[in-house]
DNA sequence: TTATTTTTTGACTATTTTAGTCCAAAATAC
DNA sequence: GTATTTTGGACTAAAATAGTCAAAAAATAA
């Protein structure tokens, strides 16, 4: 189970890219792209949309990891992080349910 | 189905109490609370902990209500949001299997 | 081994977001 | 119609975010 950026880090390798040439491609310095592979920084949604189509993956599966991430990055050290995610599915699919009301 | 602004403010409503009151308790200005009761802006986890305290409400009920408040926010307008969701809590029940491990 | 390339680190800066104050206007209650 | 309560908006301070740049460290190739 990899990381966004880990999984960023491995679509790069095993096309043999360096750091470099990648950063160059979504213009930002390598160190920042370097920082986002190590999950020192987070990529922007941009960012991650950009990767899926210079590697040619499909846009939705890396969007969905970004954002899971990232939402285990805000409930980190949240003692209740499995009953909040619960409770915003259940939220969620109440106000699909209720789209056109009110 | 409230959000946690609307939850507070039903909290303090149905003690009577002035915003101007409860504001005072937690140390800020009305305007922000107001603003606050309205989804206008975030309480701190610190300031959902004080009201659980003033109100006698369950303080874990009251936190999970505002994470998960807090999670959708994040997600809004995201088009994969319940797949987020979900894949998020794969990966925090990966997570927690694997504990002790490396 | 030495030279080259790649990656990481850290100091620094700019921008944006967030949290707040303060006060006046609007709404509500008496 | 006056009191009180609530809302809105202009403003400020502080914190988080996103970045540059240059040099150190690590890895790779000769």
């Amino acid at each position: 189970m990899l990381t966004i950026g880990e999984q960023i880090r491995k679509l790069r390798v095993d096309q043999g890219l360096p750091l470099r040439r990648l950063a160059a491609e979504l213009d930002i310095d390598q160190s920042i792209l370097s920082k986002i592979e190590r999950g020192e920084r987070k990529a922007s949604r941009e960012q991650i949309i950009q990767i899926a189509r210079i590697f040619d993956v499909d846009e939705k599966e890396l969007l969905i990891h970004y954002l899971s991430d990232r939402l285990l990055g805000d409930l980190k050290g949240e003692e209740w992080a499995t009953d909040a995610l619960k409770v915003a599915e259940k939220k969620i699919r109440y106000m699909s349910h209720n789209k056109n009301e009110e």
